[in-house]
DNA sequence: TCATGGCGA
DNA sequence: TCACGTCGCCATGAT
C-alpha cells in the first residue's frame, strides 16, 4: 500500500495512466492466456529435421578436417577455428576482436579457401541443430505436446516483449534450410494456424511523424514505397528501378529507422563507404522532412532528457550527456530508433487487446498465441477461419488512427512454415 | 561469467 | 581521424 501511493502518483506525473491501466495492466492476462494456451510441436517433423540434419553436418565435419588436413580441433571453439585457418592454412587475417581473430561469417567470407564454404554451412546447420532442434526438444511439454513460452512484459526499453525458452520470436525464416524448421509448429486437428503482420508499420509511422508529403503521399496511395525510394536514390525513373536497386533502398530505408551511418549502410548494402554516404544525402533530399525529424528528435531528446512514444511511453537518454563521442553517438541513434520502434510496440500491443477480447465477446474458440514484433498468431478452427482473418485484419487496421492507413498482411496454413 | 557468433523483427 | 544501425535470446567455449 505504500508503494501504491507512490508510484501511482508517479504514473499520474508522468502522464501514463492511459498507457498503463488500458493497455499495460489489461494486457496482463492476454499474455497469460497466450502462455498458458501455447503451441503444438510435431516431434515427428522434429525428428525428421534432426537426422537431416545430423547426416549433412556429420559430412561436413569430415570435409572440414580433410580440408584442414587435421582432425584434432573443435570447429566450434573460434579459438581453434583461427589457429587452423590463419595459423596451419596461411590464410590472412582481417580483424580482431578481444580475444584475438574473428572468424565470423564476413570475414570468411573475404577468404579464398575450399574451406570456407563447408565452414559457413557448417555452422548454419550446426546453430538450427542446437538452438532450434535440441533446444525445443528440452522445452516440449512431454504430456501435451505443446510448447509454453514466457513473454517477458516489462524488459526491453523500447516497449517492445521479449520470449523465452523457447524463444519464438527469432524462429528462423530467411534462408530455405532454416525456414524448414517452421514446419514443426503445427495447428492442432481441425484448426489452421493464421499469421497477421503490419506492412513496414515504422516505416508508416516515420512518414506518420515526419508528416514528410512525399511518404505520406505513398502510403495513401499504396506504392511501394522502396521501389520509389530507389526511383529518386538513383535518380530513374521507377518503371526501370531493377530489383538490386529496390534492394539498396530497402537498405537504406530500413538504415533510416536505426539511425543510420555510412560506414553501417555499407557494410549492410554491400556497397562502398562513400557510395553509401550518396545514397543517404540523395535520401534526405527526397524526404527533407525526415531529416528535419531526426534532428528534431535527438535535440528535444537533449534538451529534456527524454522520448515519447505514440501512446506516452517514455525512454531516457542518459548517452547523451556522456563526453565520449561513441556513447553520445549511440544515445543519438537509439533516439531516432525509438519513437519508431517503441510506437509500433504500443500499437500491436493496443491491436492485441482488441482481437483478445473481439475472440472472447464473438465467443470463438480461436486463440491468441504468439506475438512477433509486428506479427499476431492464432490457432482458429477450420469452420472460424475466414472470420478470424477478417476480425484479425479489421482490428490490428483499426488499433490507432494515423496520417496514413495502416496495411496488414494475412496468411494460413496447417504449420507455421505454411502460414508465411 | 564473459565473449563470440548467429537467429528474429 | 575515430567511430561506425535498433531491440532482443541462446548455444558454445574459454576463463
Amino acid at each position: 500500500m505504500e508503494l501504491n501511493a507512490i508510484l501511482s502518483e508517479k504514473i499520474q506525473e508522468k502522464n501514463l495512466s492511459d498507457l498503463y491501466f488500458n493497455v499495460e495492466l489489461p494486457l496482463i492476462r492476454c499474455l497469460f492466456d497466450m502462455e498458458r494456451v501455447g503451441l503444438t510441436v510435431d516431434l515427428n517433423v522434429l525428428n525428421e529435421l534432426n537426422e537431416q540434419l545430423s547426416a549433412e553436418i556429420a559430412t561436413l565435419v569430415e570435409t572440414i578436417y580433410d580440408l584442414a588436413g587435421e582432425k584434432d580441433f573443435n570447429i566450434n571453439s573460434n579459438k581453434q577455428l583461427a589457429d587452423i585457418l590463419f595459423g596451419k592454412l596461411g590464410l590472412k587475417a582481417s580483424k580482431k576482436n578481444k580475444t584475438g581473430f574473428s572468424v565470423s561469417a564476413d570475414v570468411l567470407e573475404e577468404l579464398e579457401h575450399p574451406i570456407v564454404d563447408a565452414l559457413l554451412r557448417y555452422r548454419q546447420l550446426a546453430k538450427l541443430k542446437s538452438t532450434y532442434i535440441d533446444g525445443m526438444k528440452q522445452v516440449v511439454n512431454k504430456a501435451t505436446g505443446r510448447v509454453h513460452t514466457d513473454f517477458k512484459q516489462c524488459l526491453t526499453t523500447t516497449g517492445r516483449l521479449s520470449s523465452n525458452e523457447p524463444n519464438l520470436q527469432n524462429i528462423p525464416v530467411r534462408t530455405a534450410e532454416g525456414r524448414e524448421i517452421r514446419k514443426m509448429f503445427v495447428a492442432k486437428d481441425g484448426n489452421v494456424l493464421i499469421s497477421a503482420d503490419y506492412s513496414q508499420i515504422e516505416l508508416r509511422l516515420l512518414a506518420h511523424f515526419s508528416q514528410e508529403p512525399n511518404l505520406i503521399e505513398a502510403y495513401k496511395n499504396g506504392r511501394d514505397v522502396h521501389a520509389l525510394t530507389a526511383s529518386k536514390i538513383f535518380k530513374t525513373p521507377l518503371e526501370e528501378v531493377t530489383s538490386s536497386m529496390r534492394r539498396s533502398a530497402k537498405a537504406v530505408n530500413f538504415g533510416i529507422i536505426y539511425g543510420i551511418s555510412g560506414f553501417g549502410l555499407a557494410k549492410n548494402a554491400g556497397v562502398s563507404q562513400k557510395q553509401a554516404k550518396a545514397f543517404i544525402e540523395e535520401y534526405f533530399a527526397t524526404y527533407p522532412k525526415v531529416r528535419e525529424y531526426m534532428d528534431q528528435n535527438v535535440a528535444l531528446a537533449k534538451q529534456q532528457g527524454y522520448l515519447t512514444s505514440l501512446a506516452g511511453r517514455l525512454r531516457y537518454f542518459p548517452e547523451l550527456t556522456s563526453p565520449q563521442y561513441t556513447i553520445r553517438a549511440f544515445g543519438e541513434r537509439a533516439a531516432m530508433n525509438f519513437p519508431l520502434q517503441g510506437s509500433a510496440s504500443d500499437i500491436i500491443k493496443i491491436a492485441m487487446l482488441r482481437v483478445y477480447n473481439a475472440l472472447k465477446e464473438g465467443n470463438f474458440k480461436s486463440k491468441l498465441i504468439l506475438q512477433v514484433h509486428d506479427e499476431l498468431i492464432v490457432e482458429a478452427p477450420e469452420e472460424e477461419r475466414e472470420k478470424v482473418i477478417e476480425l484479425l485484419r479489421e482490428n490490428m487496421k483499426n488499433a490507432v488512427e494515423l496520417t496514413i492507413p495502416l496495411d496488414v498482411g494475412v496468411a494460413y496454413g496447417k504449420n507455421w512454415y505454411d502460414a508465411k
